[in-house]
DNA sequence: TTATATTGACTGACTGGTCAGTCAGTTTTA
DNA sequence: TAAAACTGACTGACCAGTCAGTCAATATAA
C-alpha cells in the first residue's frame, strides 16, 4: 500500500499534484503581468479555472502563493545550468561564451524579464524572496562563473588581475537587457542578439590574459 | 505692488512653495521604503507634519506626486551630469572615468538605491514614468557616454569596433550595484569602492585600442 | 493705527470601493 | 455512505480621495 502509493499515485494525489501546479502557473501569469500587491486571488483562481477558496487548500497565503511561484520557476534553470556546466568539455573561453549564451536565452523565454523585475522590485518587501534569490539562484550563478575564470586563469587564457569575487559586472549587462525589454521596448529596441555577442566579445576582451 | 510681489513673495506663497517641497521630500522617504502601493497617503502627511487633505492642494493624486517625487530627485543629477560633461578637459579615458565615478556616487547617494529600485520596479506599471526616465535620464546618458567614446576613437585611444549604441554593457554594473547593496548586503556585502575600481578598469580595457 | 471683512490654505472625519481570507453548504471520489 | 475536495457569498480591514468647516494672513474701512 506505501509503495503503491509511491508507485502509481491514486487519481486523487493526481488531480491534487495537477491542482497544485495549474495555481502556480496562473499565479505565475498574474504576478508577472500585475506585480505582487495588484494581483487579485479571484483572478488567480479565473485563470487556473477553479474557485477562490481552492486556492486556501493548498497554499497559507497569497506569500507563501507568491514564494512558490518564484521557486517552481527559477529552480529547473539553476538546475540545468548547473548539470550542463558539470559536463562541459572545452576551453574556458568556450565555456564563458556558452554560458553566457545560455543565460540570454534563459532571461529571455516566457515571463522571465517579467519575473526577473519582480524579484528585483518587490525583493525589499520580502526579505526570503531576496534571501532565496541569492542563496539558490546568484550565489550558483557566481560559483559557476568563478570556477570558469579560475579554470582560465590556470590555462592562461585569462589575466590573474581581475577580481573574480565581482561576477556581477560580468552578469548585470545580461540582467538589465532583460527589463530594457519590458520596459524600454517602444522608447529603443533592443536587438537582444547582437547586444549578446557584443556583450559577451566585451567580457572576453576584459578577461583576455 | 505686482513687480513686489515677484521680487518679495508673501508669506503665504513662500508658505506654499516650502509645503510642496515638504510633500515631495516626505513622498520620497515613504515611496522608497514602502513602494508605491504600499504607500499610504496618511504616513506621508504625518511625515510632512500636514494634514492628509492638503496633499491634495498640490497634487492631483497619489500617481501625480509619485511623478513629482521622480522628477524633482533625478533632474539635478542629469543636469549637473550634463554641465560637468561639457567644461570637461582632458582625455576620453579620464572623461570616460571621472563620469563612471561621478554616477557611482549619485547612484549611492541617499535614497538613490531605492529610487533606482522604484523606477525599475514599478516601471511597467507607469509607462509615464518609463517614458520620462528614458528621454530625461537614460538617453541623456547614453548620449553623453556616446561622445566620450566618440572622442576616444577619434584620438586613437578606444578602439572602433566596441558597437557604441549598447552602452546598457557599460552602464549596467552600476545600476545593479545599487540594487545589490539594497537587498543582498547582509547576504553578501560589497565594497563598492573596490567594485567601482574594478568596474571602470574592466570598461577601459574593453575599450583600448 | 485699530477694527472689521475677506480670502484661501488647511484639516480630518467620512465615504465608497476593494480584496485577502473564511466558512457553511455542495459536489466528487472511494 | 462517509470523507475529502471544492465553492463563492460574505466579512472586516484598509485606504484613496472628498468636503464642510476652521483659522491665520491679508485687504479694506474707520
Amino acid at each position: 500500500m506505501e509503495a503503491q502509493k509511491v508507485l502509481t499515485p491514486s487519481k486523487r494525489e493526481q488531480q491534487k499534484e495537477a491542482r497544485r501546479n495549474a495555481i502556480i502557473d496562473a499565479g505565475y501569469q498574474e504576478f508577472a503581468l500585475q506585480g505582487f500587491t495588484a494581483t487579485k486571488l479571484d483572478d488567480v483562481a479565473v485563470r487556473a479555472g477553479i474557485g477562490k477558496g481552492t486556492i486556501y487548500l493548498y497554499f497559507d497565503s497569497k506569500e507563501t502563493l507568491f514564494q512558490e511561484v518564484i521557486r517552481k520557476n527559477l529552480f529547473p534553470i539553476r538546475d540545468e545550468a548547473q548539470s550542463y556546466a558539470a559536463e562541459f568539455k572545452g576551453t574556458a573561453t568556450e565555456h564563458l561564451t556558452s554560458h553566457f549564451r545560455r543565460m540570454y536565452q534563459a532571461l529571455h523565454q516566457d515571463r522571465m524579464p517579467e519575473l526577473v523585475q519582480l524579484v528585483m522590485g518587490e525583493g525589499l518587501r520580502f526579505p526570503e524572496i531576496a534571501d532565496f534569490f541569492f542563496r539558490e539562484i546568484i550565489s550558483s550563478n557566481q560559483e559557476l562563473i568563478q570556477g570558469i575564470i579560475k579554470k582560465g586563469v590556470e590555462d592562461g587564457e585569462f589575466r590573474e588581475s581581475f577580481n573574480a569575487e565581482f561576477t556581477q559586472i560580468l552578469i548585470a549587462p545580461a540582467m538589465v537587457s532583460a527589463l530594457w525589454r519590458l520596459q524600454l521596448e517602444k522608447q529603443s529596441p533592443l536587438d537582444i542578439e547582437a547586444y549578446a555577442d557584443a556583450h559577451i566579445e566585451f567580457i572576453l576582451r576584459g578577461l583576455k590574459a
